[in-house]
DNA sequence: CCCCCCCC
């Protein structure tokens, strides 16, 4: 008997076993690497080796090696989450629940009327996660009970192979409890984790299947301000998004949701280091970009070795790298470009074909001219816009005011400040078309604040302003987004097209942008 | 047995 010295603090069981004569010699019990049990067999399930599979009862003396309850094999007296299987029928969890998702009832699919479910995360003391579901009475008996942050026992249960489109958690299997469930609540144990990060570096999403979920650890390296909106299902949204950078030579956006968002920007400030758990990484763009589930989990400055390792790399020298960014190929750094990217004919194209819903494009071209007059008429570049916060998301009213700043929708005098509102032609080696260039859009073109066109052209005159813009065209490469949008105009259906937003090119970025782009080209040509 | 995981 060789292998019996390995078996060293869980030896002493299978020694009883094989005492009794239970253990059949062709069964091979081939453990253990000391620290699991491992066998090919089902447990109780086939356990004619045992006692029989009758007698192989809760606080039975049934040796069975993989259920740990009632023996003093191990320290632990608690099936460990990371070995569950099909193979083992018969087993006690004790874990912590990390997060929980809200009760939900659907239509059962064979008719028979409407079913509830909710399932949580289980993590336990040497590490394991799971996804426990429970449905219909054991989710009416138990949603309450099991809050997050709290430590449960958990045994009759289901074990199924977990479905990889729905299931995130690092998992081969999940949990499902019905009706026989047995819960119970336990003291805290200070052994299990409140939250269990398993970062991958930034590079490896590069190489997996999207969509796809991983908890990463990087440096804030960038983040916009939080943003407050409605989203086509009428939904209230804050989000926020951060680049993040580690040590792995890449930068990617992810947004972060709800109140996670709406933390003080002083919080994202001085590149702190976060981990986040439940990250969704999706192509978006052509770029790949994360997403902070609701059930994940984020921690600032956590102290873990990812994090002093990420921290020290960016001190060291990290900050100053050249990075890798992974999201949409458009700008560095602040608002970033959506819409699908085409050259100038075929946006234009498209938004005169549009029918239905809203579309964004965008394109990388030039500006070529300013609407500077119409009919020999000056046109103004600029309006004086209210600053008074409107109610609700506390943006300012923007509304045109009159000379004597009298805004007419918050019925008073108030502050107000300079928008650029410029009618601009923009350009690329397709063709070009004119658009309505917004305030933020049109800073951007110009490289220019509305303050400072407002104030040039009152100190030093219209045609020095017109030749400052003038000095723009062809200047930069911008990436412009488009708006088409279907209008009503007297009755009349048309296309309203108005460009929301533009940015100069990172021209390191675009340049890999179009380098991408001619490998492309000639891995489709023929050799 | 469910299945949404958000937005441009």
């Amino acid at each position: 008997m060789s292998h019996i010295s390995a078996l060293l603090v869980k030896g002493h069981l299978l020694l009883q076993l094989q005492a009794k004569g239970t253990v059949h010699p062709a069964m091979s019990i081939d453990f253990c690497d000391g620290q699991r049990w491992r066998r090919k067999s089902a447990c109780c399930a086939n356990a004619t080796w045992l006692k029989g599979p009758k007698s192989c009862k809760e606080d039975d003396s049934c040796f069975c090696p993989l259920r740990l309850k009632g023996t003093s094999m191990t320290g632990a007296d608690f099936f460990p989450i990371r070995e569950l299987s099909t193979y083992q029928t018969k087993w006690t969890i004790k874990g912590r629940v990390t997060s929980k998702a809200p009760l939900r009832t659907f239509k059962q699919r064979n008719g028979s009327g409407q079913g509830k479910v909710f399932h949580v995360e289980l993590l336990d003391a040497e590490g394991g996660e799971i996804r426990a579901s429970f449905f219909n009475d054991a989710a009416d008996k138990h949603f309450e009970l099991l809050e997050v942050g709290k430590c449960f026992t958990l045994s009759k249960g289901q074990v199924k192979l977990a479905n990889r489109q729905y299931n995130a958690c690092k998992h081969r299997y999940e949990l499902v409890f019905d009706k026989a469930c047995q819960v119970d609540g336990v003291a805290d144990d200070g052994k299990i984790d409140t939250v269990k990060f398993s970062v991958v570096e930034l590079r490896s999403v590069k190489g997996k299947t999207l969509p796809c979920s991983v908890d990463v650890c990087g440096i804030v390296k960038d983040y916009d301000k939080s943003f407050a909106f409605t989203s086509k299902d009428g939904k209230d949204l804050v989000k926020r998004t951060l680049t993040l950078a580690d040590d792995s030579g890449i930068s990617m956006q992810v947004t972060i949701w709800g109140d996670r968002a709406k933390k003080e920007d002083s919080e994202f400030e001085g590149n702190p280091v976060v981990a986040m758990k439940g990250v969704s990484v999706k192509v978006w763009q052509g770029g790949l970009s994360g997403s902070l589930m609701e059930g994940g989990s984020l921690a600032f400055n956590p102290d873990m070795p990812e994090a002093h390792k990420v921290k020290s790399w960016w001190t060291q020298g990290g900050h100053a790298q050249s990075l890798t960014f992974i999201s949409q190929t458009s700008g560095g750094g602040g608002a970033r470009i959506a819409g699908k990217l085409m050259d100038v004919l075929e946006m234009k194209q498209k938004s005169e074909q549009l029918v239905n819903e809203q579309e964004m494009y965008s394109a990388y071209c030039r500006l070529s001219s300013v609407q500077l007059r119409k009919r020999d008429e000056i046109q103004p570049l600029y309006y004086n816009a209210c600053l008074e916060p409107k109610e609700g998301n506390g943006l300012p009213c923007n509304r045109r005011v009159d000379e004597a700043n009298f805004c007419a929708v918050c019925n008073k005098t108030v502050k107000a400040a300079p928008r650029l509102n410029l009618r601009c032609r923009f350009e690329d080696a397709t063709g070009n078309f004119w658009v309505t260039t917004f305030h933020p859009a049109a800073e951007k073109v110009l490289g220019m604040t509305a303050q400072e066109v407002a104030d040039i052209e009152k100190s030093e005159g219209r045609e020095v302003v017109e030749a400052k813009l003038k000095s723009c065209y062809y200047a930069q490469i911008l990436q412009v987004q488009l708006r088409a949008k279907p209008d009503n105009y007297n009755g009349e259906q048309r296309t309203n097209v108005s460009c929301p937003s533009a940015q100069p090119i990172n021209r390191r970025e675009h340049a890999r942008f179009m380098l991408k782009e001619i490998e492309e080209m000639l891995a489709k040509a023929v050799c």
